[in-house]
DNA sequence: TCTGGGGTCCTAGGACCC
DNA sequence: TCTGGGGTCCTAGGACCC
């Protein structure tokens, strides 16, 4: 059995855990920028705020309906995720982390007849110490966890734990289950099915599979199986490293100013070798890339890319940085009205076993060194004490009119209890 | 005025190899 | 009239996830 742990409107519980006066009230967390809804609570859902709206445009409706509306504060929501995790950990035999807000569970050797109980239990006893509420599926495959997960949410009487497992209740679950909602079916997908005349789960279990082969890969025909009971997706223990890593924004502004989209990118290109060296690889190649603005009807979309390749790979933020700003100095192009950039490190590799080159002029080993005393200035003494030259230390402020404190990873936002 | 950010996997087709 | 067989690697594009 596999068993799914779901945070419940994640970053908006994190919220409501330190502003108690929250509970039972809609609240609404925003994308960088305060750009658009990213989460939202059950009551935030209810007065019909979608996901990705747009901030503006719901304004009035958010005002008038008294919704708590906060910036996007990741440093909570990142640590209060550690904590839900950490916790699962100790619960279960182990855990695959999924995302920020979801954790697989690893029930083998479990006796089936008390997952029940401890699935109850677990989602009491993180709720309990974190202050999370959290739904609990339990079922034979991955995707069949997923779909008992969210009738947790649909049903609150079942108390924060669904175990599935009996093929007669699948059944009845996947038959009442649209397909556009089962895990691994997105928009394109959804129509398509419907235009087959698929509407649910279970109608889905019931096509051919060389049909499903033929018109969605093994991918399709993997969560075909999966939804008949057969587990086709199998559980990782060990995190593994990632392939890619970004660093991309939006700027509040349009802008053609080079002199500030060097600094951004230059303070795009740090963070990306800060995460580079937080997982020991090094990188390959790296893309910086310009764009304008999409959602201005009737103006000239641009986008402007170069992917440069590493003649030696490199997790040094001062050889990324350099070259970063060499190619950005390639791609811009003065009048343009940029709207977004970006740095994406690819071809990752580990760094022990790095090719070297013979002829490299810079000292890779002075680098090393250089980078772990910073990072670990960084690490002690908060982030950005030191930075390069080029990114500067005048940070592109983001736009957070409604930023909460960091509660929990900062002495002095800490809260204050009144007496 | 104002529209996020960061990932993964699979397939088809072309270039190339022996 | 008739033109082999088997493979790899790379890339772009399309799908998906949170």
């Amino acid at each position: 059995m596999y068993g799914l742990c779901d945070c419940n409107n994640f970053y908006a519980s994190c919220e409501r855990v330190f502003n108690p006066s929250l509970v039972g009230r809609p609240v609404v967390v925003l994308s960088n920028n305060d750009g658009c809804v990213i989460a939202r609570s059950n009551e935030a859902k209810q007065l019909g705020i979608r996901m990705g709206d747009p901030y503006f445009k719901v304004r009035d409706l958010l005002r008038s309906n008294r919704v708590a509306v906060f910036s996007s504060n990741f440093i909570l929501y990142g640590d209060m995720s550690r904590r839900v995790m950490s916790l699962l950990r100790r619960l279960v035999p182990a855990t695959e982390v999924y995302s920020i807000d979801e954790s697989f569970l690893d029930l083998r050797g479990i006796d089936p007849a008390t997952l029940d109980a401890l699935g109850h239990e677990i989602a009491r006893t993180v709720k309990r110490h974190t202050g999370i509420p959290v739904s609990i599926g339990i079922a034979p495959t991955k995707t069949l966890a997923k779909i008992a997960s969210k009738l947790c949410k649909q049903y609150p009487r079942l108390d924060g734990c669904c175990y599935m497992h009996r093929p007669q209740d699948i059944e009845k679950v996947l038959r009442r289950f649209p397909i556009g909602d089962v895990w691994g079916v997105g928009r394109r997908w959804a129509a398509m099915l419907e235009g087959m005349g698929v509407r649910t789960a279970w109608d889905f279990t019931q096509l051919p599979p060389e049909r499903v082969r033929k018109r969605m890969s093994v991918v399709g025909l993997r969560m075909w199986k999966e939804l008949r009971g057969e587990p086709c997706i199998g559980f990782e223990q060990h995190p593994v490293d990632r392939k890619r890593i970004a660093t991309t924004r939006t700027f509040e502004h349009d802008t053609d100013d080079f002199e500030q989209i060097r600094r951004c990118v230059a303070q795009y290109a740090a963070a990306c070798a800060e995460k580079l060296r937080a997982q020991h690889s090094v990188c390959g190649e790296m893309t910086v890339f310009l764009l304008t603005n999409r959602h201005k009807e009737g103006m000239p979309q641009h986008c402007e890319s170069h992917l440069l390749k590493l003649s030696v790979p490199t997790d040094s933020t001062l050889c990324l940085t350099e070259h970063a700003v060499r190619t950005l100095r390639m791609i811009f192009r003065k009048g343009r009205a940029y709207k977004r950039a970006g740095v994406i490190l690819s071809d990752l590799s580990s760094k022990t076993g790095t090719q070297l080159d013979l002829y490299d002029p810079v000292d890779r080993a002075r680098h090393d060194q250089l980078m772990q005393a910073i990072d670990r200035v960084n690490a002690t003494m908060g982030r950005h004490k030191v930075v390069t030259a080029a990114a500067g230390t005048e940070f592109f402020r983001m736009h957070r009119e409604h930023l909460s404190k960091r509660f929990t990873t900062d002495w002095d936002q800490i809260i204050r209890v009144k007496t």
